[in-house]
DNA sequence: CGCAAATTGCGCACACTGTGCGCTACGGTG
DNA sequence: CACCGTAGCGCACAGTGTGCGCAATTTGCG
């Protein structure tokens, strides 16, 4: 009786196979995956989770997905579709800037894992989110009159010191979840060492005894907006 | 016969432990890690493979590092040691502030990794490295007139927009490296693609026909400081 | 000097990862 | 009805970070 192939779980135990899913689409694995990272942080998102999640096996997800980084390049991208550009006028280039940049930071913030995930793609991928963004910028600083190849630097700039701050801040952000404190309540916890690590070094201390008074996330936002208006002035010079 | 335990090599090879090599320590293993991740890039660091390099078993790295998480945070700090930072002088503030923000970014292009791994750590945590730079950069804004709460304002703004630049900089480079083309050469295969991507958005068709004729190098670096100018004007300023 | 205590390195093991291969069942066409 | 492309899945493999406990070496103390 040479056992006609070892799995044999149960012959009659067929017919199980329903298509009450919506099924799974390369649309749906995303959206569960830029859900998954919201909840969890970046080091959960792994394949046989997420399959989970979506009530499916690790590797069937390799049928919309080449492999792991692609996911994340499309995860990259989907966010970059929750950025709002507003029309180009040439009357109010300056808030429509603003507008960009807080449209931007918001995003990273909401999804903090992108600050990791920022550094390893970019913006570099061109999606079609990415690439329909980008133009709409750039046709907003071409109507503030930015000459075609200067409104790309200008473009660069804003982007630059956008991404630099807020991805700063969600990895400070990050820090703080992974050490389960909250950002008002983290004094007894890490102030402490911090305060220890900078002593001897007066300037420091100086920047960072104005943290204690104030709610440190309207720190944050003066801080954002302080180099914004830096940045935009300097921009404007050029005009 | 019931083996008396079943590691029982030889009993004759012994003695074999010398120490000759400089033992294991901190420092090596974070020196160590610098240069495997320069040369194999951070998906090639792993505790084993580490471990190979330094004639170490893997888990032996455990004695000095509380776990792989740290030993980034430890690296992170070592190469902010690669920083320089001028001495504070009010005459020359804008030049020192552009070495510093060179400096910067030069770092994070020598160790392009950074740019992912400056994603999760950033300037959250603080390092003894990080903290003198900090200070010292903090003692050239104070110098050139900035009051102690503005001076930390008008640092973020320089560091955010000069990492920001780097990362998507060091990221744009890893993708190349990591398609295994230079920057120079990538043309054929990437060039492309992006054309072809671009297609229907004549605004970043116009940016992208620019990049034919120039070197990409000098691009990167005219772009970079374009941006800088522009945030060290809207600094002066404020003044 | 000699012996005890602390430190260091390491083999093993565990749970978990990304992903290739080949099978099975389904949906649609001839 | 037969057929076929395709979606999903079980299995397996190599490789990961890291806890545990043993062995050897170094250090400290009498």
């Amino acid at each position: 009786m040479p056992a006609a192939k070892p799995t044999v779980p149960s012959v009659w135990a067929r017919q199980r196979r329903q298509r009450e899913q919506p099924a799974l689409s390369q649309d749906r694995i995303v959206a569960e995956a830029v859900r998954l990272l919201d909840e969890e942080g970046l080091d959960a998102l792994s394949m046989r989770g997420l399959g989970t999640r979506l009530g499916a096996g690790a590797t069937s997800l390799y049928r919309h997905v080449a492999n792991k980084d692609e996911l994340i390049e499309l995860v990259v991208d989907e966010i970059y579709g929750e950025l709002r550009v507003p029309d180009a006028d040439p009357a109010t280039w300056r808030a429509a800037v603003t507008e960009c940049a807080q449209s931007l930071r918001a995003m990273i913030l909401r999804h903090p894992w992108s600050a990791t995930v920022l550094g390893q793609v970019g913006l570099a991928e061109l999606g079609p989110n990415l690439i329909d963004r980008s133009e709409r910028m750039l046709a907003v600083l071409h109507a503030a009159g930015f000459a075609p190849g200067t409104a790309d630097l200008a473009l660069n700039t804003v982007l630059a010191y956008t991404m630099g701050t807020a991805i700063s801040e969600a990895a400070y952000l990050s820090m703080l979840a992974r050490s389960g404190q909250t950002e008002d309540q983290w004094a007894d916890d890490l102030r402490a060492t911090t305060e220890q690590a900078i002593e001897g070094h007066p300037r420091m201390q100086e920047g960072y005894a104005a943290l204690h008074e104030q709610d440190p996330r309207q720190i944050r936002e003066d801080n954002f907006t302080y180099g914004l208006e830096c940045v935009l002035d300097g921009l404007q010079a050029r005009l």
